[in-house]
RNA sequence: GCGCCGGUAGCUCAAUUGGCAGAGCAUUUGACUCUUAAUCAACAGGUUCCGGGUUCAAGUCCCGGCCGGCGCACCA
């Protein structure tokens, strides 16, 4: 079948429904327009039929009837799903509903497979899905989730281009994984005959732009992460880092704390949120405590870094967790914090001073060297940001990176590597910097209202079919 | 990776204890000049996820596999 290639469209169902809100029942307004979308449903009724039209902006009604519309019993036998452009004008029925009164009409293509129950939609998730397309069709509640994440997409942008950041691409094909703790995804390029890994993070090239002198960038891309799929995890997912020269942990927050409530003010109108029907607020400012703070509040004694490491391990145990031979205090007290705390942090809050055995790309703390300057932002029980001042000085970097290699040669599988180029780069002198990391697609869940994360992805990983 | 649950017509779902595989919507045909999930009538529609097994008889019970949901583990 030929169909059209081109369609002089020139109104969408969603303006018309407020240009010509004041039409009364049975009134025409005497002017055509071209309209387009998919058929939503059919109503024939002897020499008339009534469809429903859905375009980009919402849904209108077609009204043909076969004294007046060109081809009306083609018209009358059009498929749901079929995609048509319609000139006529702008009426509303005697009963009501505003519609476009069908002179001429094309098909602009055929749906050959129905789009789902009417009435009931899609729910079967494989289908959903792996035909997101058909979903979108039938379910509004997807079609909302998916415009949130592209309306935060958006916001996210605008905000870090207002405040200055420039948007930079960094290399996906990396030699080394790191920047994260991680296990990578591996590929091989032939000519270069070579090993590669999708990478875990954009974190060192950033900073590395920014030895080169642009004081403030940000890249909003995908990283890909070899690890379990659940609710709250995709293999590759979007991060947003920026970096920003001059700037320590603190600003960073603040900085943080505005862009988050900034985007929930874009997309929803409001920085009060409910999620799976408890509420937060995402205003600024977050309370911040540290993470020895809430620890010992959650243990009812005091603990911190230097703490014993076997009291540290004592009441790991008393709480089911294993500690590893290759776990100091500092670990010890972060896994201590995400056993007692983590679930527990509904609200925005800023999680500050992580120790620096768990941190090995954090600026030291200037109180306390077995500290960094580090922080994590949660809310809804779960990690939303992670930033802090950069470490800087490249000696202490090698340093940080061959503990890296020894708990990688204990067994540690997402320990770093030593990345003998960016130890160069800072050898060319980063300036003070902090960066930031933000998970858009469990920022994207808190927006949409969404449980699971397959929800605020258009195709989420599946695994292949077979047999 | 482990556990629990699920997979029946294009879609949404039924099917008693193991006893003839069904309905609504969609599709097809017909009626109908103001419908709103239109209505009414009729026809058609099946590898019950796949492969074995038990049984006179399996959608149903058993074993293996595939895919998904939820939970756990993993995710500093």
């Amino acid at each position: 079948m030929t169909t059209p290639y081109t369609f002089a469209h020139n109104a969408f169902a969603g303006a018309l429904r407020s240009t010509y809100a004041h039409l009364s029942d049975g009134e025409e307004s005497g002017v055509a327009v071209n309209v387009a979308g998919r058929l939503m449903l059919m109503r024939t009724q002897g020499k008339l039929a009534f469809a429903t039209m859905r375009d980009s902006s919402g849904e209108i009604q077609l009204f043909a009837l076969a004294a007046t519309t060109q081809r009306f019993e083609e018209f009358a036998k059009l498929h749901l799903g079929d995609w048509v452009g319609v000139s006529g004008e702008v009426v509303r029925t005697k009963r009501g509903e505003l519609s476009v009164k069908v002179a001429s009409w094309q098909l602009l293509a055929e749906a050959l497979h129905n789009f789902g129950d009417k009435w009931a939609g899609i729910s079967d998730f494989d289908l959903r899905y792996r035909h997101r397309e058909a979903d979108l069709w039938a379910n509004a509640s997807t079609r909302t989730s998916l415009t949130r994440r592209s309306e935060m997409l958006r916001s996210v942008r605008e905000r870090c281009w207002a405040a200055n950041f420039m948007e930079v691409e960094t290399p996906m094909l990396n030699a080394i994984p790191t920047g994260a703790a991680a296990r990578p995804f591996r590929t091989f390029h032939n000519a270069l005959n070579s090993e590669f890994f999708l990478r875990i993070a954009p974190e060192l090239w950033l900073k590395r732009l920014v030895v080169g002198g642009y004081e403030r960038v940000f890249e909003l891309g995908r990283v890909f992460r070899n690890e379990g799929v659940d609710t709250r995890h995709n293999p590759e997912f979007t991060i947003l880092e920026l970096y920003a020269a001059y700037w320590n942990y603190e600003d960073m927050m603040a900085f943080t704390e505005e862009l988050v409530a900034g985007v929930a003010l874009d997309v929803l109108g409001t920085t009060e949120i409910s999620y799976l029907d408890r509420d937060f607020s995402f205003a600024a400012p977050w309370p911040r405590r540290t993470m020895a703070e809430l620890a010992s509040q959650a243990v009812d004694e005091d603990v911190s870094v230097h703490t014993p490491l076997a009291h540290l391990a004592q009441l790991l145990g008393e709480r089911g967790v294993e500690v590893h031979v290759s776990w100091g205090a500092g670990r010890c007290l972060a896994e201590l914090f995400e056993v007692t705390c983590e679930e527990t942090l509904w609200n925005p809050i800023f999680v500050t001073d992580f120790p620096v055995e768990i941190s090995p790309l954090a600026r030291r703390h200037q109180k306390d060297p077995e500290l960094t300057e580090r922080f994590e932002s949660y809310a809804a029980g779960r990690e939303l940001s992670n930033g802090f001042s950069e470490l800087n000085d490249p000696v202490d970097q090698r340093n940080r990176f061959e503990e890296q290699a020894r708990l990688a040669a204990a067994g540690d599988d997402e320990a770093m590597l030593i990345d003998e180029d960016y130890i160069k780069a800072l050898e060319w002198g980063l300036p003070p910097t902090a960066g930031l990391g933000v998970g858009i697609d469990r920022l994207a869940m808190l927006i949409a209202g969404e449980a699971n994360i397959r929800e605020v992805i258009a195709f989420p990983t599946l695994k292949p079919l077979r047999d």
